[in-house]
DNA sequence: ACATTTTGAGACAATAAAGTCTCATAATGG
DNA sequence: CCATTATGAGACTTTATTGTCTCAAAATGT
């Protein structure tokens, strides 16, 4: 029987997770896991990984089937997060001033997921490949021009250092924020006031 | 001859390194490389290394016999470094405004192993296990006090975010500083402006 | 309750880098 | 110029991780 000519016949077309619920659940026990063991460690194991998730290596292999495939599952959906946030703040209205204390706040409720991608645990090429990084790179330094016309901030600023400023003081809420002892109330407050203060005129 | 029971002998007490001239000059090469090499690629191999101090890669072993020796050698003389800065910077005199200023200063004259350093490509635990580091830090988190005491520093500064601000800043000045057609005096002269702004009263 | 799908576990091969060893050759210093 | 020392190159072992495969057991939904 075994040694039948069959032609291998790959009886199922792949499996195509997500269609049924225990897909689902378990994919997103793997993603949850990546990103709880990446925070912990940038360069955890996919057994280390699998091992936080309570799944097999070989399950997470049937979902991602390269490391590559997992990470770039989760820049993909950091920055489908971070475009969220960015509609969210409504960068076009008011001041430019006001729209980085939006973007800002807006910043500070995104996840741990975040923080690794701030924190460079993700490989920068599948960042700059990535269809949604360009356009929103471009939207957050649309506001600095802005901010100049309208006089709310720092007519010396310029756009290296603006996003720099935005980028780094994240990293560091970030970082403060998942920390032990850490108020999370306390580390935004600071974090949208060390941010107005860099930029503003 | 070559089959008599010698035992072996172990004629050299071991390679140690640094006492020749030729060896020392082998030593630098090794480290520059490596310092070059990182700095391209925070995770470049031992052959990478290698190849880019042209020298064999068995050599580079006989002065480092693990990876992590060789590393721990860079986190060594980056620390000496940063702790000349510190002296150079009298980080006691003047108002602590000032004495930040010179800090940064001094911190922009450091190469690019500092920019590793800061970038994180050098393992947390050399940093954080080296002797010079908690000293250092301290030396840098007294200013603060001092600021707050002299009117010159941001009394809602705490010392979190008063490292964590010198330490971004002084992160991307590095990455800016490193970048293809950069003006390295424009970057450290905007390094000094954004900092400065960042934490005076 | 049953047929199907999904999983966990383990064995296995493939890869990549680190670290070890040897030896002929080149550089060094006296 | 010669004895010594350091090097480069290559073969080799070791180790860690990734990726593949198989199969019995568990979960699922019908």
């Amino acid at each position: 029987m075994k040694g039948m000519a069959e032609p291998t016949a790959h009886p199922e077309p792949a499996a195509r997770p997500g269609h049924t619920a225990q897909q689902a659940r378990t994919q997103a026990a793997i993603i949850a896991a990546a990103i709880a063991s990446l925070a912990a460690d940038p360069k955890a194991t996919m057994g280390e990984i699998a091992r936080a998730a309570g799944v097999g290596r070989a399950t997470i292999h049937r979902y991602f089937p390269e490391r590559a495939d997992l990470l770039k599952s989760l820049v993909d959906l950091a920055l489908r997060n971070a475009s969220a946030a960015h509609q969210r703040a409504r960068l076009t209205e008011g001041t430019a001033r006001e729209a980085v204390a939006r973007l800002c706040s807006e910043y500070a409720e995104l996840g741990p997921l975040q923080a690794i991608l701030m924190a460079g645990a993700l490989p920068d090429e599948e960042m700059d490949a990535h269809p949604l990084n360009a356009p929103q790179n471009a939207e957050v330094a649309a506001v600095l021009p802005r901010g100049h016309a309208d006089g709310s901030l720092d007519p010396t600023l310029d756009e290296a250092w603006f996003m720099g400023t935005i980028w780094a003081y994240t990293t560091l809420a970030f970082e403060y924020m998942y920390q032990p002892g850490a108020n999370r109330h306390a580390v935004v407050s600071e974090y949208l006031r060390r941010v107005d203060r860099a930029i503003r005129t």
